[in-house]
DNA sequence: ACTCATTACGTTAGCGCTTACATAATTGTC
DNA sequence: GACAATTATGTAAGCGCTAACGTAATGAGT
């Protein structure tokens, strides 16, 4: 799915979707058993089933909602006629929500029921329901402790600050050559044997032919890398552009491309190509507004069994530039 | 809190919760940060973004929602200003979003956003968060290849037929004996060292001195247990009392503890006591049913630390049962 | 070419929840 | 004991989503 590309940046919508796949699940299985009950009544229930009548704001604590919720939901329950509100003799602002004989019978024979329900979402998702409900509870204590939009603003304010920066090849950052790389390559493809050579000998597989390797930083952080290969004379490939996913969107990509592109013009070279995958569509649209155009066919002997597509660095100076509209009155600030 | 104590028959409602917690915070970042997006926007948007115009259709396939959904949101979208909807040359039925040079500029302005949102998330949850991540991932593909509800329902036609029946102890169910109490004692206290001498070793411990232990078996699994221990001549304890949490709800607590009154009385004892914690209210309940009664001590000489409740059975024959009004009408009927 | 099913979409009504507000009862303070 | 602050609640409006429906365009089969 597009979203657990996302990672971090769409946990809400997810949890939302997996949420209601679990609500219908219940509903589902509520009414195939004729239970008569539906997912949402149950939370408010079952608590007053154990603890015996309690007041709004007791029940909206326990299970997390608000006050208006649950007021909302004793409506719609007593009207389905599984509970009852009555005044609190003792506090007069309360109202005390009560289970009428219907709705404790009908709870009583869910049983079997809540047993099913446990044991088939684990057979289901085995572990991994586990490992949801662990993660769960350890990220709502969390999420109580620390707050986590401190943490996030703290990080801001410190990267707002920081500029993305290109930096050549050094010693000191030959492991994130690898590893920037590995993680896309295993996300999408395989590690193939040529791969694993070039990534993990940058120097002789990359350098020493007469290639160049470029690094971009943000503050102390490397975040991308991108590679130059000499093929033969005036022959250069694009490679082995990674940026991690964390932070995408920093311009960090445009900005690898840009410097081997600078590179492989100040070696003077007369052609640059690339090879890529069809499935990797923002990398391809990058390159074509980089100034690649993709070939009508795949390169002859090409390195990689992942490689369908083939594009070479073909710029033409006289086209008008994409994405911006000539009769635009505004003119293309740079910021 | 009261919901993790549900864990499986909770799971919509903790996870949308944790889901608005998400989404709220991420509002409260992007708000702070005056990135002028909403954090329901970002999903289609961002899509829109790396991959170009996209029909209603594309967008609610990718990112999981109906095409209703993503419909209403273009026009919340297209009224901000970030997003315009066309028609697709190609097909009249369809029309392609795209996102506006306002929309286009907000998103590319958010890369330090995303960036600490990412590292924020992971210096708040640390582990847990990629743990969560996991889990969500292997969770949704689980919930696709195999259908919940199947599961569920299939466990629930073998359970329908299975009765509870409660079964005196042997050796082959010893280690029932251990986990049954272990579980909950883990959850809530520590186990203290006389636990772990009569959970570990129940036939000297218990039965040699003149005690009973009884389990509850559903089907052929064990679902619950609990003891009678033989104090002095005539004077007995109910103690380790243990139902599985998959099985609450089905009254085996409640026969448990008949068949432990049941053989103090056939043994002719004349006390009979237990101890227990303030916190376990469902437990207390159900022992005042029973016919115990709270004392307004503790007992001298507690075994036990967590101890806090002292009770004593003395059931009242002449007095009115509980929760069956006499006035009622309709009789009790057995199901 | 002419149906008929399918597909893509927009619209409406409604659900479940929240926020915001109003109100009544209680508590604290001098 | 009077009065302000607090607490517990109900109500209204709104948000984000879904289900259900209707409509227009497309594709398939003859």
């Amino acid at each position: 799915m597009y979203l657990s590309s996302l990672s971090e940046l769409a946990l809400g919508s997810r949890l939302k979707a997996l949420s209601d796949r679990f609500y219908a699940a219940a509903d589902e299985v509520y009414r195939a058993s004729g239970a008569g009950i539906e997912s949402r009544w149950f939370p408010v229930m079952r608590f007053l089933w154990e603890r015996g009548p309690a007041t709004v704001t007791d029940v909206a604590a326990a299970i997390g909602q608000t006050h208006s919720a649950v007021s909302q939901l004793a409506d719609r329950l007593a009207r389905a006629g599984m509970l009852k509100r009555r005044n609190d003799p003792a506090d007069g602002r309360c109202s005390l929500l009560a289970l009428t004989e219907k709705g404790s019978q009908s709870l009583a024979g869910l049983g079997k029921i809540w047993a099913a329900i446990r044991q088939g979402v684990q057979d289901s998702l085995g572990r991994e329901g586990e490992n949801l409900l662990q993660a769960l509870q350890a990220c709502e204590r969390a999420l109580d402790e620390q707050p986590i939009v401190g943490s996030i603003l703290a990080r801001h304010a410190t990267l707002k600050r920081a500029k993305v920066e290109i930096v050549p090849f050094e010693p000191l950052l030959r492991e994130h050559f690898y590893t920037l790389n590995a993680h896309w390559l295993k996300k999408h493809f395989v590690i193939e044997p040529i791969d694993e050579q070039v990534l993990r000998h940058p120097e002789q597989a990359v350098l020493e032919p007469g290639g160049a390797i470029f690094f971009a930083r943000l503050g102390d952080v490397v975040i991308g890398t991108c590679a130059l290969l000499h093929e033969a004379p005036g022959v250069y490939e694009l490679s082995k552009m990674g940026v991690d996913e964390s932070f995408r969107g920093l311009g960090a990509g445009h900005r690898l491309l840009g410097a081997a592109i600078a590179e492989f013009q100040r070696r003077g070279g007369h052609t640059l190509f690339l090879e890529s995958n069809s499935s990797l569509k923002p990398a391809l649209h990058m390159y074509e507004r980089a100034g690649f155009v993709r070939q009508p066919t795949i390169r002859a002997g090409s390195h990689y069994a992942r490689a369908d597509v083939y594009m070479i660095y073909a710029p033409k100076e006289s086209r008008p530039k994409k994405l911006v509209a000539p009769n635009r009155k505004r003119a293309p600030r740079k910021t």
